[in-house]
DNA sequence: GTCTATACGATGATAGAC
DNA sequence: GTCTATCATCGTATAGAC
């Protein structure tokens, strides 16, 4: 390999130009111009500009992921042991801490975030199976825990609601470098922390909702 | 004009293939080849392909912001008149009742909800920023009145849950044709006015919750 | 195995004839 | 208003150098 980190420049090329311009507005000359690599050396590692946007996302979502659904199973384990139910807002936080964490300014995964807030939202295409098929069985999960600690809801009920929350989410995602839409003199930036328990009360209030 | 319906037609099949494949994805030669128009009509009529599909979000956003505004407007008199503050129930339903009847089956409105959902999580461009211009002036009523409700919420905490609210429903809008993320035995199909129920359910608790 | 140079068809856009 | 012709740029494919 005369050029060992070729992919790699190439994966932090893209991710962050899909992440500020969008998938479809970028271009693979511009990525591969960033990377100061020659335009065939995506389709030669990658295949194609469709199987890069995969490899861009999988790279930090299955970290992401294998972080989530290691929190919720020790939230879960340590539940049994006290032969107690989990409370919902723990459920949600060991989904939602992680990540907004991810938008920690300076981190190298602050691209990411916006990226992959934007795929939920783009029309059905590889991505967006791709994306759905890596959440599925923590998805799972996190509604089989949400069952056990809100009985007295109905599966109809609880999938929708964590429909709800799934979509404020990916919402904050791609939304937090505030293109705000009520303009007001409050302060609109909280930190990470805040932001997240800001969340929480929200999330959690509307899950446990009795009616 | 010869050809005098040549905008409508091509406003038609540009908001379905928008709404179907997303905007990138459409050529203007696949919308102009449906529409039986010449391909230069489209920058004739309306300057560039960003500019339609401008065109084609107003053409239904500014009807149904009058809608949206009028029953808030409505409500918010309705309740002076009994010195009475409104529901955040109340309030919230004049936002997402208007919004969610578009996905009526078979109305022509259909295609338009699952495009709205997509613009608002597009990179910003010109589309998001003429979909913000048009939304502003409600969104500013919105606050408004949910402040009045909610009076004990800090404009910090009402300027986020408003956020968690729209992302949700942004969500909900563009999430219709069902990509389940949690495979189901359960039925994912409510009605249009029990799935209304059910997200003011959420979003008002969600709201109200004091913390 | 890796990388480069180059070519192909399709796209958004535009200028000018009618 | 409408159409044809044309352009730069896009994603992709391939042949061949190292």
């Amino acid at each position: 390999m005369s050029q060992p980190d070729t992919k790699q420049r190439i994966l932090n090329s893209a991710e962050h130009q899909f992440a500020t311009d969008g998938y479809h507005a970028t271009s693979l000359r511009s990525i591969t111009a960033a990377a100061a690599v020659n335009l065939a050396a995506v389709n030669y590692h990658f295949g194609s500009k469709e199987a890069l946007l995969e490899a861009v996302i999988i790279r930090r979502l299955d970290p992401l992921n294998k972080i989530r659904l290691g929190k919720l199973e020790a939230l879960l384990k340590k539940a049994e042991q006290v032969k107690e139910v989990p409370a919902s807002r723990d459920i949600l936080r060991t989904f939602i801490e992680p990540t907004l964490h991810l938008r920690q300014q300076g981190s190298d995964t602050e691209d990411f975030v916006a990226l992959t807030g934007r795929i939920l939202a783009e029309p059905r295409g590889v991505a967006m199976s791709i994306f759905i098929h890596h959440m599925e069985p923590l998805m799972i999960r996190l509604f089989q825990a949400l069952s056990l600690s809100l009985p007295e809801l109905s599966h109809q009920t609880l999938f929708w609601r964590l429909h709800f929350v799934i979509g404020s989410l990916s919402h904050i995602m791609r939304c937090h470098e505030r293109h705000s839409i009520v303009p007001e003199d409050i302060s609109i930036d909280p930190s990470v922390d805040e932001l997240v328990e800001m969340f929480l009360d929200f999330a959690t209030a509307g899950m446990e909702e009795t009616k």
